[in-house]
DNA sequence: GTCTATACAAAGATAGAC
DNA sequence: GTCTATCTTTGTATAGAC
């Protein structure tokens, strides 16, 4: 259930136009006005004309750049999933050589949440509409979508192997929560809170460490008992006496 | 970005109706019939002549139970954050008196996760149509939603003041958080990969403990830096050290 | 490449019989 | 309470001028 604080949209970040940045073509400027108003009204409730408006030209056109509403979907699914992957292999990309699991994931993590909050017309767009466009639409955008999953699945697969991923449930379930963890904050991330780098710095540390911190007195972090009561601070032990 | 195993939906939980279950009254057949279709279909393109046929009447007669669309959908998110609400209630109330806030935050999280997955079609509808509901709808259902989020607060509160939680970051920040991994497990749960116990230990432990095991050689838990490399098993140095 | 005009289907909602 | 019939609006998509 949800429990955001406003029901406005998030305030997202907008990727930074160069200057002299040309205007985008024709199509683009319809992938872009589709993103926008899928992410904001769903995909169902917004008409072609709708994006035509906000692209600047009428409805029919559309239907020079595209066969129709499902190839826009599975366009603006493509680019939603390549601006996230993107950034995720930037990031791995520009660690030092060698660098270790945990650091890789850790960039794959800043990576995820960076191209979901710098292209959230698009991002928030693909979660949002993925399971209503056509079959078609969805399996043309199948490759994209699996090959991203793979990237993770290698990554956390490798973190396993190392010992640095918990151990008690399988590697797939543990991408799903984390995505989903990734996912949600395109809802609620509000960038005058805060700069990114804060942000990404704060998720990363409650998806690697959790909301709680060791002390272990109602359940292990990882099924070992035992080593808990040492860690508990006075205040902590304090606290739960008074009950 | 997205990256689920596959396109169809999860199999979720269904509420055991008791031994001789009277047949629901119409009211309650057509939103049980909206939220499933509300769910699967998305809010736009459920039209009230599918929600009608589903209920096993035709499309006029919906009016005679409700006002129209709008009054459907604040009725369907209204039912979806009761069912949650309702099951966290239980669950903390089911504790022994005087536990501890530690306890009472994981009573919580199974409460929500029980109420998410044994009223999927509530609870998931409630998450994809809330944000494309008219206003009118959204404001209806206002109050009960702020209810919610003010028992988690509350809870996250007393936790914060109790030395559980982490503090390098606002309560409203983990509160989302929270709120955004669990509900996600809606989209991918499957009930036949293990019993709802044991899934929610699961997601549970991720939620409060994080996904990587301690060993803090990237990121400490709580910004705590110093003590890390003594807990690193030899298996993770070596398998840091090939690279 | 973009426009206007329009065909055709389907939506939410209402009226009034039963 | 539920039905049938229908009004009105609006959607996707196409045709053909410019």
């Amino acid at each position: 259930m949800s429990a955001h604080g406003a029901a406005s949209d998030a305030v997202a970040l907008q990727p930074v136009a160069g200057p002299a940045a040309p205007a985008p073509a024709t199509r683009d400027q319809i992938l872009i006005a589709a993103a926008r108003l899928f992410a904001h009204q769903g995909y169902a409730s917004t008409t072609l004309r709708a994006i035509a408006d906000a692209a600047g030209i009428k409805a029919g056109s559309i239907y020079y750049h595209f066969e129709g509403k499902d190839e826009i979907a599975a366009c603006v699914l493509d680019a939603g999933m390549e601006a996230v992957a993107a950034a995720v292999r930037d990031r791995i990309g520009a660690l030092v050589q060698g660098a270790g699991v945990q650091r890789r994931l850790g960039a794959a993590v800043e990576g995820h949440l960076w191209g979901m909050l710098h292209h959230a017309d698009f991002t928030a767009a693909h979660i949002r509409i993925y399971r209503y466009v056509s079959d078609a639409a969805r399996r043309r955008h199948g490759p994209a979508r699996s090959a991203y999953t793979r990237l993770w699945d290698d990554l956390l697969g490798e973190a396993a192997a190392a010992g640095t991923l918990r151990s008690d449930m399988p590697v797939s379930m543990i991408r799903q929560y984390l995505i989903g963890a990734l996912n949600w904050p395109v809802d609620w991330y509000d960038p005058r809170r805060g700069s990114f780098e804060q942000f990404a710095a704060q998720i990363t540390a409650m998806v690697f460490h959790g909301i709680v911190v060791a002390q272990d007195d109602a359940a292990p972090p990882q099924s070992a008992p035992g080593r808990a009561a040492a860690r508990r601070s006075s205040a902590t032990r304090r606290a739960e006496a008074v009950r």
